[in-house]
Formats: C-alpha cells, structure tokens, sequence
DNA sequence: AAAAAACATTCCAAATACTGCAAATTCTTA
DNA sequence: TAAGAATTTGCAGTATTTGGAATGTTTTTT
C-alpha cells in the first residue's frame, strides 16, 4: 500500500472517530509500525492532526486551548466517550444550550441536522462547527474572551435570560463535594450559572482529572446538573452519589 | 498501445480510486515503467494529478481552485488595496462596528491590537480572527445563518441597539444611484440598517462589479454611507458624486 | 515507589522507486 | 524499402521508503 493511500485512510479513520489507536492503523493498511509512525509524523507536521500518545487525535480549531491538552490516548478517549453519551441525551426537536469549551465542543460531530434541534451557544467555535453541519444555531451577544474564543459578559448574560432550554451541557474546571462546579474565570462563571438556570435539565462533562478539583469561583451547587463521567473508584462515588446523578460512561 | 490511450486510462483509474500505482498502472496497460512513468510526469505538468511516489493521486478540488487563481486575482488585489484604504480609516480607541462578509473580512489583517479599538461585529468569522489577533471584539447575539456565518435577526436588531459606533463598515450586492444600497437577504439588510442607524460615520467597501447593481432588499439611501471602490470610469462616477463621497483606491 | 508493560525514537540494511540516458522498436515518409 | 523521426524500453546509478532491532520515555500495574 502506498503512502499515500495509508494517509489518506488514517485522515478518513479520524473523520469518524476524533482518535485511532496506531495498532488500528497498523491493522487497517496492513503494513509495520514504524510506517504509520512516519505518517502521523507528516501528517502531524502538516498540521492535519495531533499525535497522542498510543495514536493521533483530531486537530481542531480549539487546539490551542488547554484544555484538550490530553497527552494520552486513553486521555482523549476519555473525553470523546463522554462526549458521546452527552450528545445520545439529546432528543429530536431539543432545545439545548452548549457551552464553550472543548468538552463540549467534541459533542457537536455526534449531532445531526435530521434531528431539528435548537442549539445555543456561546462558542464561538461551536457556532462555526454546529452552522457546517447544518444545525439551527443561536449565538449568545456579548464580549469575546481572545483566549478562549467564548462569549462572556453582562450583556451575555442578558441574553441568555431571552431564552429557556429543554437541555444544558457544561464543562467546568472543578467537581467537589463539597464546593460544587466551579471555574477560574468570573465572566465565565457568571454566564453558565444563568444558563443553568435557565434549562429544564442539566448536564456537567467532566473527565476524571476535574473530580475532587476546586477552581476560583463557584458556578452552582453538585445538585444542580448530573454529572457525565468516566468510571471512577468506588469511595470516590459515594462523596457524590447522595448529592446528584452521576453518570459513569466506559471508554 | 498509443500514448494518448494510456494517458486516458490512468485518468479514468483515478476517477475511481484516488490514488494508483504505478504497478497496476503497467499491468493494465501493458508496457513498461518508463512509459508510464512519462506520461505521469506529462500529466501532472498538465496539472491534471498529482504524482507521489510509487504512483499517482488526484488532485483535490482546492488545490485545482487555487491554480485557477490567474482570472481572479486581480479582483482579489482590488478587494485587498479596498479593505486596506477601509483600515486605514480607523483611529486609536475607535469603537467601529464590522459587518460579516469577505470585503469586511480582509480589513482585520490590516488591524492590530496596537490600537486599543473595540470592534463589534456579526461575522463568526470576523470575530474568530479578530481575536487571534487580540482585538477587543464584542459579537452581536441572534441566530447563525449557516451559509455566510453571519448572525442576523431581530435579537440582532436589538442586541445592537445597546451599542454605538465611531465608524461602520459594510459590505453590499448593489450600489445604485436610483435604488441605493441592496442585499439580497431580508434579515441581513435589517442588521445592516440598524448598524448604518447606530454609527456617527458609514462605509461601504464595494469593488466595481457592485456599482450600478440592485439586489433585493433596499438597506438604505447611498447618502448614508460614504463608498470605498476603485477607480471608476467618470461617467459612472457622476452619477454618484451629488449623493455622497465616494473614495477611488488604486489597485 | 519500583517494576513491568506499552509506546516512541533513532538508526540501519534491504527493498523499492526514481532519474536520465542510450539502445531498440515502431511509425513516417520519400 | 530504407532512412529518419518519434516513441518505447531497459539499464545503471541515485534517492526514497520500508520493516526491524536497539535504546529511551511514558504509562500502567503491583
């Protein structure tokens, strides 16, 4: 198999599924290691995707931010599994708020425009991603963070308040039992409480690494969103499981 | 077998594979390497693929746009040498409102972060480079239409009605001395009225092929704005000058 | 915290592909 | 039909690609 073809079928491989592990690839084109190595390396250099440890990930827009900074395969896994079951929340003809941030943002391939949903955001990046495939979406007004690429501000949350949601899905920098969700950013903090409390049912992604964390400002009470997860240790569970839903999603 | 036919049969190859060998190539048409290999060097001259090693690719859809470039380069030029002149218009500490759309669109590389200005907008887009380039950037609430990412509506509308602006700048189909400025979409004019409404002072960046066009929705009378184009013929030119000003930009 | 496993990197020799050139073949034309 | 032109072919030397082994790194397990 040519070059080529095994580059172009890694690239087809990622369109579906945002990370391959390099013994998948190996499987597929039928040809050794170091190869596919040498491939993602190029591809890497081109700017076409990311190498991870065990594989390579998708590239998009958001990459600089960093949060989806997950070293490793299993990391990015992670993310994207969670990712999965939040979006297989979502029924046709929701109307769902998405909030900025890359766990989010990993939701939007697993939407469909057949599903006539409602999406609203303050992403930026999420706007752009949700318009290609063809969703209904609604930006939120307000000041752009540089680094970020989300919306934020007083005049976001006014905004916000001008609709009223079926579903909410958040990212946060911290879990904890006893200090709720929260996150560095005030503005930031600010905007995903009022769209909490502007939706019927709620929904926190949340890795493992952002279990028993505590940031700077407070975003709500444990009881206020289930929570999606990875499969965590049992003592873990029981400091939460009183307080809210959590969801464990396997890899 | 004739050279003309080889050639034809590896085009057709590629109209089903993407990419081919030159092995199969030599199998199929029986002859030897040399041969095939010369006419892959002929047809990628001919710029009709791609060649890379051990056979040969098609040449994507973009890559084939790009080099069709020679026709339009001159009007990209003139967009450039428009959306410079619009930038240089700009001050220290303006608040300056830009309006989606690629002639507004090529003034954010001639911006920097240098000039502490407060830029509101409602392209996606826009408001995605202009924070790479780390520019204040407010972005207008509304829906998202998918096809020019641009947010309209009369949450729009109202959104910018909370703002004020130094100086506007819009792009437009057609400039007419009868019908004004039009655009084709309904919500898309109501956003750039209320914009044109908002601001102390108004652009309109229009190369030649807009001038003496008519859309279908009426934004406003050509007195609102001051037009940026290039050098237009004086006849054309007349027509104009009683209404407004208009500033010619050499290419 | 150490040990084990999995993965990555670097380098090398074998295999494969590429280039230009000269010889052989085919096609023209007088 | 034979000389000349054009095309094709095969070849030698050069360059690129490939898979594997040895040597580091990172991640996971104990």
């Amino acid at each position: 198999m040519l070059a080529e073809e095994r580059q172009q079928v890694i690239l087809s491989m990622l369109k579906t599924s945002s990370v391959v592990k390099l013994q998948d690839i190996c499987k597929k084109v039928t040809c050794s290691e170091s190869s596919v190595r040498r491939d993602l390396q190029l591809l890497e250099e081109k700017g076409l995707l990311i190498r991870v440890h065990g594989g390579a990930k998708v590239k998009h827009s958001l990459q600089r931010e960093l949060d989806m900074t997950g070293k490793s395969l299993r990391n990015v896994q992670q993310k994207s599994s969670i990712a999965k079951f939040a979006a297989e929340q979502i029924q046709d003809e929701d109307v769902v708020y998405l909030d900025a941030g890359t766990s989010t943002l990993a939701m939007i391939q697993f939407l469909h425009s057949g599903q006539h949903l409602t999406v609203v955001t303050n992403g930026v990046v999420h706007a752009s991603a949700l318009a290609d495939r063809n969703i209904r979406t609604i930006l939120v007004g307000g000041e752009l963070k540089t680094t970020t690429k989300a919306i934020v501000g007083i005049e976001t949350v006014n905004s916000l308040h001008h609709y009223r949601f079926n579903k909410a899905f958040l990212g946060t920098n911290g879990v904890h039992p006893r200090f709720g969700y929260t996150t560095p950013d005030p503005d930031e903090a600010a905007v995903k409480k009022t769209a909490l409390d502007q939706s019927e049912k709620n929904y926190i992604l949340a890795d493992e690494s952002k279990i028993d964390q505590v940031s700077f400002v407070k975003v709500a009470e444990l009881a206020k969103a289930i929570i999606i997860t990875n499969r965590l240790p049992k003592t873990v569970l029981d400091q939460y499981s009183d307080q809210t839903t959590i969801q464990e999603v396997s890899i």
